[in-house]
DNA sequence: TCTGGGGTCCTAGGACCC
DNA sequence: TCTGGGGTCCTAGGACCC
């Protein structure tokens, strides 16, 4: 089976931090950090110029979200903790992250992408797979006049991987960070592809990655050469499988235009750990929070749901979920609550606590206030 | 001075039904 | 009396991704 398509995949600049930028232009070129809880940064009175916030002087649980390129050449990366990023580079500048401004750049870009080459799937606010298997034009000038287009909309830089398909499209716009076009082809990927780790196959992450080195196996053209029983053996019939596919440069999987969602959730980790009963009366207030931003997001995208879950972080950074499928469906802040407190009965509430998360998941698409219910008939939210 | 928040998908066991 | 499968739903946990 032959795969003859035209896969792209768009990948913005270090994304958060480049709008920021758009905001600051004063900081290109310097180490700069979004994350945290911080404050934004404002203009003396007088002088105007603006004071920033040093990451040394952060104090949080906070994680760096997105670190620009000078950040990332003192090791500090997306995912580390702020405090530690702060003894790698303490004279970086700390923004706080500023959501409203990201989701209109990246519904700005994915607008101009659209212009060009409209059969797009949606993979969060900075990345994009693109079919261009459509599309008139040489692949390199089609990949040059889409950054052309993103950078003209927003005034900022992606990568683009142009393949057969998604995992190798996506895989190449990773080659030529940032701003890079990397083109793969049917007779050429191999020589890009094999020599690279595991690890860079989308979906393969630290622990598959960790079992692969154990195995014997570092680099995406060991995988390929794996005889695929190898693997299966070791990871499972599913796993095995499109492991051995995926290395060997065969991923079929559509780009999607349309989804829908599977849940919904909201989270909080405290400031600093919370004690059931001690702080009784701060927890119900966040948990209760949860429940009616839970809630009003559902109100919002037009949802109703059949099943509400909880999350609880311990101090030692274990995790527990619990949750309840009603035979019925509903979205109110007050079922939810109600719901989400029935799940909360079956955990241990003797050990200090530092998150706790609210969800809803079997969604029901809402019309008119009314919900169609599981069988057929409607019912109403409680 | 470790480790955010929002998601998706998969697995595995038990209940329950045919 | 023992011993089936297959299918679906529910629950809990974990891997992974952005």
């Amino acid at each position: 089976m032959e795969d003859t398509r035209r896969i792209a995949h768009l990948d913005m600049d270090a994304f958060f931090a480049s709008v920021e930028l758009l905001s600051y232009p004063e900081l290109r070129g310097r180490a700069v950090v979004v994350g945290g809880r911080g404050a934004v940064p404002v203009s003396a009175a007088t002088g105007g110029e603006r004071q920033f916030a040093r990451l040394a002087d952060y104090v949080g649980r906070g994680v760096v979200t997105t670190s620009t390129y000078e950040a990332r050449a003192f090791g500090v990366f997306s995912g580390m903790g702020l405090m530690k990023s702060a003894r790698l580079a303490p004279e970086a500048v700390l923004l706080p992250a500023n959501f409203d401004a990201y989701r209109r750049n990246s519904r700005c870009f994915k607008a101009a992408v659209a212009e060009i080459a409209p059969h797009i799937e949606d993979r969060g606010i900075d990345e994009i797979y693109i079919d261009l298997s459509g599309v008139d034009g040489e692949s390199h000038a089609l990949a040059e006049r889409l950054r052309a287009a993103v950078l003209a909309a927003t005034g900022l830089s992606c990568s683009i991987g142009i393949a057969p398909n998604k995992t190798l499209a996506k895989i190449a716009s990773d080659l030529d960070k940032p701003g890079g076009v990397t083109v793969l082809t049917d007779a050429h990927w191999r020589d890009r592809i094999w020599p690279l780790s595991a690890r860079k196959i989308n979906g393969i992450g630290p622990k598959a990655s960790e079992r692969l080195t154990r195995l014997g196996i570092e680099r995406i053209g060991e995988l390929a050469a794996a005889p695929e029983a190898f693997l299966v053996s070791h990871f499972g019939e599913a796993s095995g499988r499109w492991m051995h596919r995926v290395a060997n440069g065969i991923d079929l999987r559509p780009v999607v235009t349309e989804s829908e969602p599977k849940s919904v959730s909201r989270e909080s980790t405290f400031e600093r750990d919370l004690h059931a009963r001690h702080d009784r009366a701060a927890l119900s207030e966040i948990f209760t929070d949860l429940c009616m931003r839970v809630a009003a997001d559902l109100d919002r995208s037009g949802y109703a749901c059949r099943t509400v879950g909880i999350k609880l972080r311990y101090a030692d950074f274990k995790s527990v979920t619990r949750d309840i499928t009603l035979p019925f469906s509903l979205s109110d802040g007050p079922g939810i609550r109600r719901a989400a407190g029935e799940c909360l009965k079956r955990v241990a509430l003797d050990r200090r606590i530092r998150l706790l998360g609210v969800r809803a998941s079997g969604l029901i698409p809402v019309t008119d206030g009314v919900t169609a219910g599981t069988d057929g008939q409607l019912c109403l939210p409680w």
